[in-house]
DNA sequence: TGAAATGTTGGGGCG
DNA sequence: ACGCCCCAACATTTC
């Protein structure tokens, strides 16, 4: 390493800011890593914004898990002799105040698509005397750079993906490059963090340790086994989560969503992995785990091109679908007493667990959508406030696709059969005794349908709604609407 | 990353 | 042995 100069240290006296916000990761972080490469004392910034804080999307795991990863992040910090600056308000207010007070010379952050942060970067830079440098850290592709051949964006996943596989992918930021440069962060009087309490949350469920650390651990597991068979794993409900944290799932999802783990480095795993399959069925388990990466990449440019799919549905088509207000049955459905059991098992999972499988998301979001023909919106203000990994663009992507409503969605008349669905993905019942104990002395030819035996368990609901006469309630109803406004 | 309805085929029971 | 029917198993179509 070079010694400092003592012109560089006057030059380097002014320091610069690194805002952490959906990167909360020491590796690997563009934007963390220009600002170290300034040579000027970098101040790590935190701030909680009451408007992101309060909004009705938000719910109090996904605020626990955050608050876990902000610990961590401080806590490294402090290993290197810094501590995570925090700082309470409106960013276009907090922003040019502590640049003020500290005399910065330069703001660095990391870049978040969506519609929100976007305007609101926007007016940060334009409230600062100081340049601000942002860096496209989130995505292996950043909006805008895989779209047709006339610059439209993709509407299409296979589209999309047969784009997205043929762009270069950026590599991870060379550790060792950056070990000694944690020398300069700024040292930061901090009073530490807020408890939950103190942002307003008073109850909250356990959440997974945040650190990048687990994350990593997280990762590890999953290249040494359970990725070459992800394709047919991600669908077997009823791993044990005790004997197998990573049953089928990689749960990388939370970790991602707060940038707690680098996408290029988890790309690059994953390629390796893909090197390293010992046959082709292997092989195509790992590029489904990758094309799920590119799923999240593709909603994050359709709500980047498209933001008012935040509120309305992507084909309009669909606009005049009657959806039913059903307090009752929307309360059933969020609280897991619909007496369909995979149904109900899933939503108590997420209720206490802030998490849940993708095949359970497609099928409680059919349920919701499909048979008690309820707004996909409710569905996904639900999810919001509880999934520890609630992103909007993800999130309400994969709520339109459920609901027919979609880019790229399911066709309107694919309705999930909740029996069928619990019997493929979970045939023993396990996942449902697992989360709904009522059902815990039921025998597996019985447990998918309770109702069948004449007397259901104590405690345990009848179906909400038949199944048969739903699916066609369904189809009436989305064929009703297409034929008034045809796609 | 559907499910149900409808169509087809072929084995086997039976008169 | 033959024709008839039933129906499981699979394929195709429809929503």
């Amino acid at each position: 390493m070079t010694p400092h100069r003592a012109d560089d240290a006057t030059i380097n006296a002014r320091p610069v800011i690194h805002w952490f916000r959906r990167d909360l990761r020491l590796t690997d972080n563009l934007a963390l890593a220009a600002a170290l490469e300034t040579g000027a004392p970098v101040i790590p910034l935190f701030i909680f914004d009451p408007a992101i804080l309060h909004s009705k999307r938000v719910g109090a795991p996904r605020v626990a898990f955050m608050r876990s990863a902000l610990a961590s992040l401080d806590a490294s910090l402090r290993r290197h002799g810094s501590a995570l600056l925090v700082r309470h308000g409106d960013p276009r207010r907090v922003l040019p105040a502590l640049v003020e007070a500290t005399g910065a010379q330069g703001l660095y952050f990391n870049r978040d698509y969506s519609p929100f942060a976007r305007r609101r970067d926007a007016e940060v830079a334009r409230a600062l005397p100081i340049p601000t440098h942002s860096f496209d850290d989130m995505l292996l592709v950043p909006p805008g750079e895989a779209t047709k051949s006339d610059g439209d964006p993709y509407t299409v996943f296979t589209a999309f993906q047969r784009k997205w596989l043929t762009i270069p992918k950026p590599c991870p930021v060379a550790p060792a490059s950056q070990s000694g440069a944690f020398d300069r962060l700024a040292s930061v009087d901090s009073p530490g963090l807020p408890t939950l309490a103190d942002l307003g949350f008073d109850t909250a469920i356990e959440t997974p340790d945040a650190s990048e650390d687990s994350a990593h651990q997280l990762l590890a597991r999953f290249l040494s086994g359970p990725i070459y068979e992800y394709d047919s794993g991600r669908n077997r409900l009823g791993a044990d989560p005790d004997r197998d944290p990573t049953p089928g799932s990689s749960f990388l999802s939370p970790y991602f969503r707060f940038g707690i783990l680098s996408i290029r480095e988890a790309y690059e795993a994953a390629q390796a992995a893909h090197g390293q399959a010992g046959d082709a069925r292997a092989r195509k388990a790992v590029e489904t785990w990758i094309s799920e990466l590119a799923w999240r990449e593709f909603y994050t440019h359709i709500l980047f091109h498209f933001p008012q799919v935040k509120t309305g549905n992507f084909r309009r088509a669909y606009d005049s679908v009657p959806w039913r207000r059903a307090p009752a049955d929307l309360q059933a459905w969020q609280e897991g007493r619909t007496g369909y059991p995979v149904v109900d098992a899933a939503m108590r999972q997420l209720a206490q667990t802030g998490w849940m499988p993708n095949r359970a998301r497609m099928i409680v979001a059919s349920f919701l959508t499909k048979d008690l023909l309820i707004d996909w919106r409710e569905g996904e203000l639900h999810f919001m406030q509880h999934l520890i990994d609630g992103d909007l663009a993800a999130n309400n992507g994969g709520w339109q696709w459920a609901a027919g409503t979609g880019t790229d969605a399911q066709p309107y008349f694919r309705i999930f059969n909740p029996i069928l669905q619990g019997q493929r993905f979970d045939p023993e019942g396990v996942y449902i005794r697992r989360w709904v104990p009522e059902l815990g002395d039921v025998p597996a030819t019985q447990v998918h349908t309770p109702w069948a035996s004449g007397h259901l368990p104590a405690g345990y609901p009848p179906p909400v709604v038949a199944h048969a006469f739903a699916r066609e309630r369904a189809l009436a109803a989305f064929a009703a609407a297409r034929e008034r406004r045809p796609a």
